[in-house]
Formats: C-alpha cells, structure tokens, sequence
DNA sequence: GGTATTGCTTGAGATGCTCAAGTGTTGAGA
DNA sequence: TCTCAACACTTGAGCATCTCAAGCAATACC
C-alpha cells in the first residue's frame, strides 16, 4: 500500500467539483496560518505575544473568569494566571472580585486595552487588503458560511456571575 | 467621547444587511481561536505541541528548507531548529542536505510523520463534523472564498533548490 | 456539618520564541 | 581571482508559554 497522497489532492481546481473534506481542512489550515501569521505580526507591534494578543481579543467581546478565559483559550488554567499578570502590569486589563462568588475573579479590558487590541486588528494589512476584493455578497457568504462552520456560542454577555 | 462598542456590533444578524469588515474580522478571529483548539487537542492526542504539528502540516504539501519552514511559520529561523531537532529525534521528520547549496538542509516529512499529521487531522472532530453539514454548493463557496482570501502562494512543489 | 468540587495561584520542567553572535557557503563586484 | 557582503543554519541567553501536580480559599451538595 503506498504512503497517502501529499495534500491536497489534485482535483477541485475547477470550481466545479466540490472540494473533498480534506482538501477543505487542508484549505482550512493554509487559510489559518496565514491568519496566525498576520495577528503575530500586528500583536508584536504593540509589543504583545500572540496569546497576550488572543486574550485580549476575546476579552473585547465581554469581560470573563480566568476559568472562562482558559476555556475559551484552550489551555490551562494556571497558564491564564500569567498573561493576565503581564497584560495587568501594562494595564491593559483589570482584576475585578466577583460580587456573587469570592473565588472568581473576572477579567475586564481597560480603556487602553481596548484601543490596544482594536489597533492590532486595524493593522492586519494582509487580511484587511484581502477582504476589500470582496463584494458584499461574498463578504455575506464568508461571514454566514465561518458562523455555520465556527458558532462561537457567544451568544450574550458572558458568564460573570 | 466614549469608549468603542464591543465587538461585534449588534448588527449583520439577519443575513441581509452585509457584514462590516470589523464584524468580519471579529468572526474570522473566532473561527480562528475554535480551529485552533480543535487543532491543539488533535496534536495532543499524539504528543505533539501546536507548533510541531503545524510544521508537520506545512511539510504535509511539500519538504522545505529550514528558512522557508520559518517564513511559513512566522517565526525566527532559529527556531525552526529546535522544533525540527524534537521532530527528527521521534522520526517523523528528516534534514537532508541540499545537492545544490550546501548550507541548506531540506526538511522531509517520513512515513511515520505523514501518518501522525493525517491522523491529527482526522482527529478534528469539531471542525469536521461542522464542515459535514455543509451541502456541497456551501463547500465550493467556503473554499473559493478562503482561497481569495488567504492565498496560500504554495503553487507547486516548494522550492528546494 | 462534613466532604467533594470549583476557581485561582504557585512552582517545576519542557517548549516556544526572539535576539545577538558565530560558522560555513555562496555570489557578485573590484 | 580576491574580497566582501549576503545567506542558511546553529548556539546560547533570556523571557513567555504551556502542562502538570500541589495547595488554598470558597462554594455546593448530601
């Protein structure tokens, strides 16, 4: 039996063929990576690390515990314990006790938090410039096709408790 | 003047209206961090780090100098050496010396380490089991739109030289 | 009330990552 | 040809990230 063809196969070329489910995670992961590479860029201008960067953008969304947060960051815990302290040094974010259960403490963005993690995005040239050539159908299909295939379950202000 | 509104504004959840580009760039972000996740936990499942498995990924398409490995990753050159000295160390990966610049060494993927980035993949279950209840004009849509969006520039065999 | 669970922190140990410096190789111009 | 700048990779220092195990305080459940 031979070793699997390299990714991705040669098909779906056309735009006619449906492309297989792997050349669509092969796509996928390309698509990603350059992603990944755009946000460090613009993180590292604001003298940020990617995951000090990604904490703060799902904290622009809604304030969260660091339990939430570890959740949603896909790691750890006790790894959240040490952004947090870094992005609270520069003051980016604030600790906050919970009113309702003393062992929760939620993580809220400051004003320069905000404007940190809002000029990051702005200055994410390669993916900004790339959604320009769309038009407004195809920016409809991305973002609705992305909700489908991504649902964020976001679907209020977060948990605080 | 107030602080920006949270991300995304309450707006764009009809599917008429188009999406702004934040509103865009705040859903490309989210699918981004639940890909990530999937991902990382797919690498986990055989020992590997995020950073490994997306070099496995990237040589998935093709072998590539240690230099390109580092542009393809966005990260510094020396690196590379240590993730790809971790992956020669467990054979799925392989340096081999460049017939035509001796100060390159071509990064190939082994056997074992096609299997294990195939595996990863397959382990995906999140992203897969999403992108099955897409139908197949959804797929074409989805992957023509990621392709305009982040193309991968990888248009043939990498240069090995 | 007693006990398990939860949220967060700490410390150890490995990896990821950048920068500066060093080695060996290549290539282009005097 | 000789010289020297540029390039590919490696090494080492220093910090950030990440996991795991352990521990503390607060809460939840029986």
């Amino acid at each position: 039996m031979p070793a699997n063809p390299p990714h991705p196969a040669p098909a779906s070329q056309d735009g006619t063929t449906p492309p297989s489910k792997a050349e669509l995670v092969d796509r996928l992961a390309g698509a990603f990576g350059l992603y990944y590479g755009d946000f460090t860029l613009a993180a590292a201008t604001e003298s940020l690390t990617p995951s000090q960067a990604k904490a703060l953008s799902v904290l622009r969304y809604s304030p969260a515990p660091m339990r939430a947060l570890a959740t949603l960051l896909a790691c750890d815990a006790s790894n959240i314990t040490g952004i947090v302290d870094r992005l609270e040094k520069r003051e980016l974010v604030r600790r906050e006790p919970s009113p309702t259960d003393r062992r929760v403490k939620n993580v809220v963005l400051t004003v320069a938090g905000e404007v940190t993690i809002d000029a990051i995005r702005a200055r994410m040239h390669t993916t900004l410039d790339a959604l320009d050539t769309l038009d407004d159908s195809e920016r409809t299909a991305l973002f609705t096709l992305l909700g489908r295939v991504f649902p964020d379950g976001r679907s209020g202000p977060e948990n605080t408790r």
